[in-house]
DNA sequence: TTGTTTGTACAGTAAAAACTGTACACAAAT
DNA sequence: ATTTGTGTACAGTTTTTACTGTACAAACAA
């Protein structure tokens, strides 16, 4: 095995790695393997790089790279004359950590936000009303409950994702290991 | 609309919200379905029980079941006399929410951890090869740079994980939103 | 023992998602 | 205006995943 080769087994372990384990991300193993690939690319790729390089049609290469781009883990970028878009992987991944929960746990949350309060209004009002009977008012109450449990906890973790964005969380868990953590003070 | 199926409406309307929501824990729509239908049954529910309320075959209720089990979603339950297994939804969700962590990207954590230390030692024996070339010195000196960033990204994660995981991170996002958190101090 | 009941392994089928190739719209170059 | 190049919409195909039905092993009952 020349050195070239025993370079290319070190990334390829790397990508491989990324592409097995990018359904968190909600992401197919080989958007995984496009993202891995750009990484260790030192230069902007264009779709047509990645066709070649990953042996995948251009189609798949526009799509796939446009969903790594929503979730903000790819970006454009620019080279004086090239006409080509040109693609690079971003470059601070805690950032990327933190978008990811922003795109899609937030509008998760938002999501279930809606409806639990939908619902609520209607179950409470449901509620209120005198003709209903002494059984179901009781099933209604139940499901109240459940519900007014839903919206604490969502309303948790939008908390959470806000502590996510506004940075926070580096507050709670440094970039690096604080080496006097375990120091007496 | 009489008011069993008001009370149904509003349900159905959260469990389809779950349904469209949990592929961020990797489960497909019907899990989802699944899981908000014992939800709202105040009851555990055996197999059969899901069969009949969810129209579905019993093998699936089944793997379906152990999915939603394996990310602590829901847990077995008892009851005397009851020869059926029993299900129910584990009742402590932000539980759930850090269980997902430590159960899905820890695991995702350690797996990079493992790929980045053998790749990283296999490029800084290669670096230390006098008959190493120059040019690929350079390339093999910028991967492992590379690396070393993944690792410091993925030993934080690590970190986040486990302020998750021991509760830490109600310190930083209590359960309930802090009254006098606007309020001058 | 023998007969029931319950959950799941497994093979096959149906449904969904990923991927490809063509065709075309838009933009830039001549 | 015409030609050339680039990205993507769309339809069709392949591949993967979800789901079903049968068959059976394990646990319990009689």
């Amino acid at each position: 095995m020349d050195d070239h080769e025993k370079i290319d087994k070190a990334r390829e372990r790397i990508i491989e790695t990324i592409a097995q384990n990018i359904h968190l991300y909600g992401l197919v193993p080989s958007s995984g393997r496009q993202f891995g690939t750009m990484f260790f690319q030192n230069e902007p790729l264009t779709l047509d790089d990645m066709t070649e390089k990953l042996g995948m049609s251009k189609t798949s290469m526009s799509t796939s790279v446009r969903a790594l781009s929503e979730l903000k883990l790819v970006e454009r970028a620019w080279k004086k004359g090239v006409r080509k878009d040109l693609y690079k992987v971003t470059d601070d991944w805690y950032q990327s950590f933190i978008d990811l929960f922003s795109i899609k746990w937030q509008r998760s949350v938002t999501l279930h936000l809606v409806a639990i309060k939908k619902s609520l209004a209607e179950l409470e009002e449901l509620f209120q009303d005198p003709a209903l009977s002494e059984e179901l008012r009781e099933v209604v109450q139940i499901d109240i409950d459940k519900l007014k449990y839903m919206k604490d906890y969502y309303n948790w973790l939008e908390r959470v994702i806000d502590a996510f964005e506004d940075q926070q969380i580096f507050d709670l868990v440094p970039k690096f290991e604080d080496s006097n953590k375990n120091a007496k003070k």
